[in-house]
DNA sequence: CTGAAAGCGCTAACAT
DNA sequence: ATGTTAGCGCTTTCAG
């Protein structure tokens, strides 16, 4: 019942010492009387004292917290990523604030500016769709706060980032395809400005012509990355009078729309149309979906580690780190004759 | 470069005029010649000045925090009353702490106490399948921490609670199965001492009662909540000499993982065996599960609601807000004769 | 309308 | 080993 908010001075009081000694007993400080300290500690239990972690960080000009910002945190993707992060930095006694912009580029910037009045110690960001906020990125460097980007980035910015090598592995995804046999080969792409649909598109770009098979405009569509624009890009590749054998989707949400539109025209996967994803979703694997991997929660380690890194030493030189990926190959893309039982 | 860290003194320095006076210019006093505040104001942005949130804390005695404890963040259902917790905590300036216990009760309790440490100003919580933390809820609600349960609740406890009437939707579930021509219905539990395991078996048993039908030992299977577990639940109910006809499921994943594991048996759903979810999930809708939907968007603006009435009002009674539902029939119940082509 | 001063709860010299 | 004191950055009486 007795609404707690005892402090220090109370202490003091109880006890008939100054506040110094009592703050030397709680912070374990050696430079004093054992006893005195049962005593305080004892005197502390007793009125249920709990610090003033303010005040504290008043004094010491920190507070223990980092800033997330995420396009989303509704598919596994981003929550994965997240527990990565604060698997790390729990551990080292700092607390993670979450905002997501939902891909909107003024509501990121509005979070950032709340993580800043929080006072953040640093942040770790994956940028909205069409993030145009280049300039306040540019002056929180500048200002010294510690910052790393994932998954996605600014090419820009000269800052620290966490993200797998896209171009090599959408390489990889689509020579799977080639070497399966297929030859006409779709890519759904993302929104045209994101970094990652540009590097996605390359890979896919450098597999075909590895293989020499010459490159059709018609068959790349910017559709976009959530799992409703897919039936756009299926419209279009359906009414192509020289339709697709496979199709190379820029994410899982892309493919897994892609492959219910297929079955709504009645058309079959692999059979009629393979198809292959990007950043293995939990649906994609119960839709037995081709696709790359990613190590999201290594991803969040690894930010997280860079951030602190950052934290503790401020002119910690920035680096871009390049984590592995995996492809899963699954029945989407297996031709029926080379599938096992 | 120049390292931010300007200070209302700073400030004051620069214009010779006093600390208070510019204070007062920047929280927009009244009691100020606007001249005067224009001068702060230009410095000020000149300055590149930020109000140091935890100094103004300190003297306030709060922090804009709230925390939020969940089992976890990875499906859809977590995060999306987290959204809606966030949308009105955002709006009255709060930011929020959110952690998860990963379902491990030892977890959930290292969170709350951090957010306690952290001075959190109220809490939203979902325990744990396992929670024994009655004690350690009772102690804060008792020093008068404001605190809301959302959707896993301690019934134990008088506190405020966000949540659905899981019996009358497993009822409602139940009877659309018993209405469909179903008899032999099945059961897959959640854990046995988790709240909504009992409230929606109750629901389940109402059915049958209601329908003169038989309650059936052995068709009532406590197998968890995650997907994994459901393969032992159909592994038993397919050994029996009288099979089920239909299954209702404590949750999507399970009845997810039902259909996975019928579907490598080679039984078709609903020709062989209906399968009833709750707690639609995406993966469920997708799969064409009929479920029970939950406004979890409404979850948590309404917790959330709930909570911020308590903060500032510390003698607001407790309250429990039972929100609606909606039981969504799609393929996996329907029988085939009267499914719509 | 402005300034001086006290104090939020805590830590860390600097004494003793 | 303990006490005294200053001060972190800010708001808010209380005087003028």
């Amino acid at each position: 019942m007795s609404s707690s908010k005892t402090t220090i001075k109370d202490l003091a009081k109880a006890l008939g010492i100054s506040i110094a000694t009592v703050s030397r007993a709680l912070n374990g400080s050696h430079e004093i009387h054992p006893e005195t300290r049962a005593k305080v500690l004892a005197k502390a239990k007793e009125l249920r004292y709990k610090p003033n972690i303010q005040a504290r960080n008043l004094l010491k000009r920190r507070n223990n917290m980092i800033g997330v910002v995420v396009p989303e945190f509704i598919t596994f993707f981003f929550p994965e990523i997240i527990i990565g992060i604060q698997e790390v930095v729990n551990k080292e006694g700092y607390q993670v604030l979450i905002c997501q912009s939902n891909e909107s580029s003024t509501l990121e910037r509005k979070n950032i500016e709340m993580l800043e009045e929080s006072m953040v110690e640093g942040l770790i960001v994956s940028v909205a769709k069409e993030s145009k906020n280049l300039d306040l990125y540019e002056r929180l460097i500048n200002e010294q706060m510690p910052i790393v980007f994932v998954n996605r980035i600014l090419p820009e910015l000269r800052a620290s980032q966490v993200i797998i090598d896209d171009r090599k592995w959408a390489f990889k995804a689509v020579e799977h395809l080639i070497k399966c046999g297929y030859r006409k080969i779709a890519h759904l792409a993302g929104n045209e400005h994101l970094s990652v649909t540009k590097r996605r598109l390359q890979g896919y770009l450098d597999a075909l012509q590895a293989y020499d098979i010459p490159i059709q405009e018609r068959l790349i569509m910017y559709v976009g990355i959530q799992q409703d624009r897919a039936k756009a890009g299926i419209d279009l590749l359906m009414n192509l009078k020289e339709k697709p054998d496979a199709i190379f989707a820029i994410n899982d949400p892309i493919a897994v729309g892609s492959m219910l539109e297929l079955k709504k025209r009645g058309l079959k996967v692999p059979e009629d149309i393979a198809v292959v994803g990007f950043s293995e979703s939990p649906i994609g694997k119960i839709m037995e979906l081709t696709s790359v991997s990613q190590p999201t929660f290594e991803i969040g380690r690894i930010a997280a580690e860079t951030l602190l890194k950052q934290i503790k030493n401020f002119d910690t030189p920035t680096e871009t780190i390049i984590l592995d990926a995996k492809l899963n190959i699954r029945n989407s893309s297996i031709p029926v004759h080379k599938r096992p039982k």
